[in-house]
Formats: C-alpha cells, structure tokens, sequence
DNA sequence: CGGCATCCACAGTGATACTG
DNA sequence: CAGTATCACTGTGGATGCCG
C-alpha cells in the first residue's frame, strides 16, 4: 500500500500493517507460533491465496514476520513473527477489546474458529491466587484444544496440555462464555467441567449479567 | 471496506476503522476534540476531499462519530468522537508507540506536523510528583500551541495556558525530542525553555541516549 | 499436498474540477 | 466551507494452473 508520509508513530505503524489483512496474519501468527502457509489459509477465511503470499512477503520486508525452512522430516517453510512482531501484541490486544463490543452484532453468518479465543482469553483471565502452586487446565473448544496454565501469570496457547488439573469441553462459542465470565446460555450446548473446579475459579472473572467480552 | 466476516474481536474492530485513513481521521479527532472538515484535512495531508466525506459517513455509521450542526455565528458541522470513539484511544496509542520505532527511517520528505505530538506526548509524560500542586506548560512547537497540566496526572491538549509555569518554544521536531527524553540535536534549531525549570524535570523522563520515541 | 503465480471482474483510491 | 462528480488507476477476491 501506499506510505502515508506522515512523521508520525501511528501512520509508521499502519504503513507496516496497516494493509487489508495484515493484522489478521500477525493475529494468526501470535496465536499460533510458527506455522505454514496453509495453516493461515485456514485460520483466514476468505483471503485470496495471491494477497496472503504478497502479504507475507511485505510482512517479511518489514521485519514483522521471518521464513524459515523447516528441515527434513518436516520439508516445509514456516513462518513466524520477529520480536518486533511480538510487540504488536499490545496493540492487537487493545484493538481487539475494542471490537469485541461490536460481536454481538452480526453473529449469524460470521465464521467462528475455536483458535481465536486465544487472545480474548489473555485479556481476560487472571491468576487471583498468584502465591499457589501452578496449576493447569485442558480446554477442548469444538476439538481445538487449548492450554491454560496459571503460575502467576496466565499463559494460553494452542495445543494439548499432558496432566490438567481441570479440563473444559464443550461448543467454542459457550466455552468462551464460560471462561469470560458471561452466562452461558442453557441447554445441550453446555460445556463439560471435569477435574479440580478450584483451579478454574482461580483464573476465571467474576461472573457478570452483561457482555462485553 | 468489505466485512472480514469473522466472528473475533479485532476483526470487527478492523471492519470498524481498518479502512485506509479512518484510523488517522480518529487520530485527529483525538488530538483536536470537535472539529470542521476543512481542520481534518489539513491534518491528514494526501487524503482526497471525496474519501474523507466517505469516511466520515462510514465512522458516523460505525458510531464512532458524531456531526453537529453548530448553531450560529459558527454556522458550520463539526465532527467529533462519541464515548466509543474516545475508547479506541489506548489501541491507536499502542499502535503508535509500535509505530514510533520506525520514525528514524525516512523522516527525509515525511510531512510533519506539530499538533501529531500530542499523542506520544500523552504517552511519555508522567507526573513524577503527584502530590505536589498542578503546574501548567505552555509549549509552542513551529508556533502551534499545545498545553500541559500536569496534576497527578498528565493532561496535554491543543491550545494555549493562560499563566504557565514555563514554557518551551521551538521547532517541533527538537521540541519533541527535549520533551520525550531524547538528546535534543545542537545547533540554532535547539528549543528555547523559560520560565520553572522544575516543572518541567517534574513530567519529562529521564534521558536517553537512543531515540525510540 | 504445500506454496505460490496468473488471469480477470470488480471495488476502492486519489487527483482534479466543480457546486450550493 | 463542505462537500459532490468524474475518471484513470490500483488493489481485492475468486478461480484456476503450475511445480516440486
């Protein structure tokens, strides 16, 4: 796209990642770790195969993301962001909050994916006993699983987690109704609580009537 | 902008104000409260009259701002944020100090102007003694007034302070980087301080040998 | 299959001119 | 002052093809 000329921080910023799914590339790539083309594909629908690899290559030209190629057995080229694209982080996590007012809108035919109640839930959750032991907890969100592990800080990432101390089940959109603190709705679509219910009330907000997650 | 379709936050935030200009629109609106077109031109050179009216009704749509009719003698619209509008503030802040590491590149034929500063300025100033009486600055960079009260906490604004305590006066750029921290460059361009030194060493921090402002 | 490149219809952008 | 009108140009999204 084209620069905006402008000295100033915030026009720099858009001028990198300013472009039409750039920021939802970084978003992918935060959550994620290291991942190949076709995972983004996947965890961006709608995107045109041509616009994703012209976008990672100006990612790449601004120092925001890094090719690698993965050796054999794996023969594949992964990318993943460079610390300056760590940085964004903040930034996304802000603008994120902000829209997520907007999701009670047009859910209807929007696409949902397990995965992106990732950075949503490390806005959210906290440790609130942060002197106890560690403990960790095993969501499975429409079969994506997601680790939580609270040990003063929380950390949320994509993937398994070996021995839980509680573990959540259920349809993404009420497990994140769950963890947020807002009212799951009722019915079969519950999500499943097993294991050490302490340890999710250790990291999960207090409940609210309203939602704004 | 076509909707990303996607049912997460920062993707409804992106449908909201990730159009090419929107985010600086707001960034005017910010930094100058209510306003007339003819003022968000100016400050966002390169912008075509035809894409800011189209703007504008977009974020009016998305409510992020209102227009105004302003009675008689003024007798003219003004644009200003609404509460949500007002809201995005610590994203587009997040987005710029990102931003801000990137200014050292081409600042060569970068438009500049000086009223852009008070966001960064928002950032970087802290009250360092909160509980000592509010002082006022009256700053003066390429004749643009911009005016700091520092009360515990730290509020900068558009426009200029009746009876400051000191005042700085300069080009923009050096008066920026005096204020930020930044070792100010030598020569005749350096700003000129007067008045309560002390107020000033109470909200500037310390100074740094690099420029990542 | 993974990682693109090409082609094309269409929507968005930017410069200029013009209007109430 | 606050836009609208026009128009060449560029970017986007969908389909498809290519190549290791």
């Amino acid at each position: 796209m084209k620069s905006y000329k402008q000295a100033c921080g915030l026009a720099k910023a858009l001028d990198a990642v300013g472009d039409r799914w750039s920021m939802l590339i970084v978003r992918e790539l935060l959550i994620r770790g290291a991942c190949r083309y076709t995972d983004l594909r996947r965890g961006l629908p709608g995107i045109a195969t041509n616009l994703l690899a012209e976008r990672m290559r100006e990612l790449e030209a601004a120092g925001v993301v890094i090719r690698e190629e993965a050796p054999p057995p794996v023969a594949t080229t992964l990318f993943s962001l460079t610390a300056r694209g760590r940085a964004l982080e903040p930034a996304l996590l802000a603008l994120g909050q902000w829209g997520a007012a907007l999701l009670g809108e047009a859910a209807a035919d929007d696409s949902f994916q397990a995965h992106w109640m990732v950075l949503p839930l490390r806005h959210f959750l906290k440790d609130r006993r942060p002197g106890e032991p560690a403990v960790s907890i095993a969501v499975i969100a429409d079969g994506q699983p997601i680790a939580i592990e609270a040990a003063g800080e929380v950390r949320v990432s994509l993937g398994a987690v070996a021995a839980p101390h509680a573990t959540v089940t259920g349809p993404g959109r009420e497990v994140l109704a769950l963890l947020t603190g807002r009212p799951p709705g009722a019915g079969p679509g519950r999500p499943k609580v097993a294991g050490d219910l302490d340890a999710l009330a250790r990291i999960i907000p207090e409940p609210r009537a309203t939602a704004d997650a």
